[in-house]
DNA sequence: GAATGCTGTTCCATAGTGTCGAACAGCGTT
DNA sequence: AACGCTGTTCGACACTATGGAACAGCATTC
């Protein structure tokens, strides 16, 4: 373990979406360090594009890290085999497309088409998100064991984030043999208010789940069974991507794609 | 400059989105440091997130860095302040938008909202380009004095792209007239083949050119002048951005969008 | 099947360097 | 004009990062 390195990384963590920008004394006071070890670590970081200077006064995040999310692996590997599935399927449904990579504990969104009727500003891609109350982490739980399923929700816990939020082990279990049954999870608000999601569980060769695919709309109407074929041109590029990934079905799937856009493919 | 971090932020830089996975001894071949010291550098990142060990005997960039790119400065200040229009232009115009900023030699993509008519899979996050080859980057030329055109064409260079790149400096600065007059920048697959774009400048508070957004399509009718108001609606978001990010217009500007989607801004 | 070439990993002493207190400088406020 | 606050620079000491060499785990090869 090197001490400097650590340092280096600690002070990047300290800055947030909610304060991109801090002074030398800011951060001194989240970090037990000496302000003259930050000022070296920052003038470092500064030099290779990882910290710039705003204002001569204070310090925020630099662009590089921006460029360097490109040669992460999940981008390479499971981002950039999914997005043109994506596009499409964005395009069909006038929905936000989300794609996400599930890294044990959490899920990390890789990728975003958003429409207009996303709620929030910022972007969810780079967000990091528990599994219980998302479509997509839902997903995920679903294609694993029960006892996994108890050591992930023992290791985050189970946070309430609105009213239809599930926030205990035996109503997640009934909910995750809903979406087995179903072959994708839904959620109803339980994240955010004003968002409802149908989700698709992505695996790799091994048969594992490694992240979810995602609609999320505005309107409640998404999450209705059979009102109209956004779940199964869910499904249809969930397992596309699977496929991409090197997964074989054990029970070769004749699930078909029920938008004519899917044809070529 | 602290040495240890200079050589954590040399090893993180040596994987790119076609080598995402290397193994310890492609990287020492790649830098000139010991293994072992290279190891001892892996082990500390791989604590953070930052590495992460894939099939045994590769590594990779790990995920957290996508997870710190949503604290980077320009993501939290000008892309979501941004992001809410562009999605409504991308939804109005039917075609892939992008954000980018302007480092002061290239641009940035920060934020896109991709149409499946995007050729490449890999999403233009992220990507960093040369000026003179993009709508973007010719829109934010043509607001700098022509000495800073010429000197950032010095530093940069014209590399040729397709074989309608602007390659010498006399025919940029004529295409950057025609942009300034027309208040928009065209690319006529000057980067890349089968992509057509218009790029409009976005502004600081002091009047400065800080990035600009753009209009991007498979299709050449996309350039084509008053063929449809695309073009308005580009240059009302970019206004509409360039005004959040604190910009006053020194003749305040009639612009209004043409399409009745965006009355209510 | 033993030997060889590769891999990644661990060990350890030394030299080099990161560390951190203290002193400095540049501003705005009092 | 003096104070408190910034960020910055200095410098000596102690720590620790360094990198050669040795180890271990596997395939391939002879």
């Amino acid at each position: 373990m090197i001490q400097s390195v650590l340092k280096a990384i600690d002070i990047m963590t300290v800055f947030s979406t909610e304060e991109p920008c801090l002074t030398l004394a800011q951060i001194s006071e989240r970090l037990p360090m000496p302000k003259s070890t930050i000022h070296h670590l920052l003038a470092t970081l500064i030099s290779r594009g990882f910290i710039e200077k705003v204002n001569d006064d204070s310090y925020a995040l630099g662009t590089a890290i921006v460029s360097l999310s490109q040669a992460v692996r999940v981008n390479a590997e499971l981002r950039d085999r999914a997005a043109p599935l994506l596009r499409e399927l964005a395009e069909i449904a006038k929905e936000s497309v989300y794609l996400t990579y599930f890294d044990g504990s959490y899920i990390l969104y890789i990728y975003a088409v958003e429409s207009s009727k996303r709620l929030m500003a910022r972007t969810a891609v780079g967000e990091q998100v528990h599994l219980h109350c998302t479509a997509n982490g839902k997903s995920i739980l679903a294609a694993l064991s029960p006892d996994r399923v108890d050591d992930i929700i023992r290791r985050t816990g189970m946070p309430r984030f609105t009213h239809t939020t599930l926030t205990n082990s035996e109503d997640l279990h009934i909910e995750l043999a809903a979406s087995r049954q179903r072959g994708y999870a839904v959620d109803r608000e339980e994240h955010e208010l004003g968002t409802f999601c149908l989700g698709a569980v992505i695996r790799n060769a091994a048969g594992e789940p490694i992240g979810g695919c995602s609609l999320s709309g505005a309107d409640e109407s998404i999450v209705h069974d059979g009102s109209n074929g956004l779940a199964v041109d869910l499904l249809y590029v969930a397992q596309e991507i699977s496929r991409r990934m090197g997964y074989v079905p054990a029970t070769p799937s004749l699930l078909a794609p029920k938008s004519a856009h899917f044809i070529h493919h």
